[in-house]
DNA sequence: GTCTATATCGTGATAGAC
DNA sequence: GTCTATCACGATATAGAC
């Protein structure tokens, strides 16, 4: 079923797994070689060093972080729909990929940050219009009359959050993985009826 | 002024410093030594090795991080003062201490964690007797009937994340450093705003 | 393309002079 | 207590045989 999955291919899922949950720091290149049943001296041979395939997966990582963002609210659907639909989007994508955030947040906060440029990522958010229509919906008295910029902020702290702090709210609250996944679920329905309350206050 | 700081605390100080912006493995012996002014030699002279000098870090960064919610929430206000003076501390506390969420999301993630029981710090949190409160309120219809798993979620996300997200934000919307923290002021009153309408719905 | 062997460097940690 | 010198190890990266 797997076909035939060649060497490199082999070499930039392990990384991709290893790097994600570890970070750049946080693993060698022989444990990416293993991790793919491969030895170090290929590693090199198809990505040339490690800081080179770091920044491949990096920048794979930033696609897919932004992916859900702009397919959501480059659609036609009504703002307060697009917003529902988003986090619960949102929160089945994290489910998959529940080391993203982190990942993305600390391997940008690095200085050695890899010389990557970030902003041109960001751009496809802002070229989705969700600004633009946001703007259209407040003028229009139909959104809360709040910053641009808070707005994502608000969404992503209650989405990104939660996955990022597991392991720690599993200690607060003495669960099993189970139990924090259950209440994962439990949470997301608050979260969007929060929110949507405070963003469209006439939509009760 | 500065008195007579011992080489011991000088060496301590400079770790807090670096251990919590860089992480465990983001940093060296050297840089340590070399922010305090001194030798490898000396590091491992006063603590016998980076991980035990981590430990202490750690632990004192894990007092810090609990002990804002444990000061607030043991007082003698009612719950939606409480509530709303936490949020302005969190918000000051993290503007002193940014990196605190992250470092301590992230050390507690790792693999090697250091053989530290995590759990005795959030026990405090349980004793202020937060939860017994809440739930006291709820089923006196003062609060909304939420898990009490969600209510420090809620509060940490919108917290916690906006500080752990600055580097992000700026290049979302390609802010400067104090144009991110304008708009930080701006973000607490709604997220204050926001949590307490949500969670006491009769408040209004 | 793939492997073994190796060069080079930086790291944590310590020995030993002062 | 403090420093210099050094050890032992593991890391990235490459040379060179096959």
């Amino acid at each position: 079923m797997k076909k035939d999955t060649t060497t490199e291919e082999k070499i930039r899922e392990a990384a991709r797994q290893v790097f994600r949950s570890k970070g750049f720091y946080g693993c060698t290149s022989r444990e990416i070689a293993n991790a793919a049943g491969e030895n170090v001296a290929l590693v090199n041979y198809y990505f040339r060093s490690k800081s080179q395939l770091f920044k491949i997966i990096f920048e794979a990582a930033m696609d897919d972080f932004v992916l859900s963002m702009v397919e959501v609210f480059g659609s036609k659907k009504s703002l307060v729909e697009k917003m529902r639909i988003f986090i619960d989007l949102e929160y089945a994508f994290l489910a998959k990929h529940p080391e993203l955030p982190s990942f993305i947040l600390n391997e940008m906060n690095r200085e050695d940050g890899c010389n990557i440029d970030h902003q041109k990522y960001f751009l496809k958010v802002a070229e989705t219009g969700l600004f633009e229509e946001c703007f259209k919906a407040q003028e229009e008295g139909y959104m809360r009359s709040i910053s641009l910029n808070s707005i994502p902020l608000l969404i992503m702290s209650n989405c990104h959050y939660p996955v990022m702090a597991k392991t720690m709210l599993m200690q607060l609250h003495g669960m099993t993985s189970k139990e924090y996944d259950d209440n994962l679920n439990i949470h997301k329905k608050l979260v969007s009826d929060m929110l949507i309350n405070f963003l469209f206050p006439q939509s009760n």
